[in-house]
DNA sequence: CCTATTACCTATTGACAAAGTAGGTAGTGA
DNA sequence: TCACTACCTACTTTGTCAATAGGTAATAGG
């Protein structure tokens, strides 16, 4: 599984903020309900969404969180990035992980690095306003 | 991650045999010892190979494992799925999982079925005669 | 027929991460 | 001051991956 539920409650959440878009603060509470989320493991998402800057947060009464940017500014990429800390599909292309020894002569290494592209391409080229866009056109 | 080391060990193994390509039988224990892969957790994987009919598999002394067809004949998408029971990116896609109760209104599934498709698509137009090309083109 | 060699089968373990829970702290508006 | 909200730290639970262990069945050579 490439994408865990920390990326995909995360791209959720961003497209229901989207939804509010200019809008109040909304509060954790709120979403979580609307999207059937546990709150408490919402909070941990939030939080990471709130350090990197992706969205504003205020605290107290009619605090909650809000967008920053125009929902076309965000690419999926860039959330699921944040969120799962990374997006590759083997271990092997992952920077963390410690360089495999067989790297060298390894045939199927360009194979995994061609798809990494692939998969980064895909991901970057869709924004959380072409998903709204996409519930639009469904309903 | 989408692919684990059941996948890559597999593939390994594929490649490994190309190399002996219309020869004897293969023990296992020689290409466990020459891709440097644990005895023991390969018999699992060459099993599934073989009851797959991946492989032609023969007991006894003079023994071992045989390609079944020619390198250019096995699509690493097959040899990924069979091992890895499948290859979907994300839960929501994977059959096996229980139907996702916002399947309806998700403005993200079009965009799941779409990555799955590229990448099932990637998968299945690379053969281990490619992957053994590549080898060559390095060496 | 006997023995070594090889593939196959059925557990079991250990490590690790994902998913969610629990309870508390700190900032903010009314 | 109080209710509300975000933030922080730690824990539990669950499940899967990777590997191990110890056996059974088939086959070739002597």
């Amino acid at each position: 599984m490439i994408v865990s539920t920390k990326g995909r409650y995360a791209l959720r959440v961003m497209v229901n903020l989207a939804r509010h878009d200019g809008e109040d603060y909304i509060p954790l509470k709120e979403i979580a309900e609307q999207e059937g989320i546990s709150q408490k493991y919402l909070e941990a998402i939030m939080t990471t969404l709130s350090k990197a800057d992706f969205v504003d947060a205020v605290h107290g009464k009619g605090g909650g969180y809000r967008l920053n940017r125009t929902p076309a500014e965000y690419t999926v990429g860039s959330i699921l990035k944040l969120t799962e800390g990374g997006l590759t599909a083997v271990s092997c292309t992952s920077q963390g992980a410690s360089a495999c020894s067989r790297a060298e002569c390894c045939n199927a290494l360009p194979m995994w690095e061609k798809l990494d592209k692939m998969i980064n391409d895909f991901f970057e080229g869709i924004t959380v306003a072409d998903l709204l866009k996409d519930s639009d056109k469904t309903i």
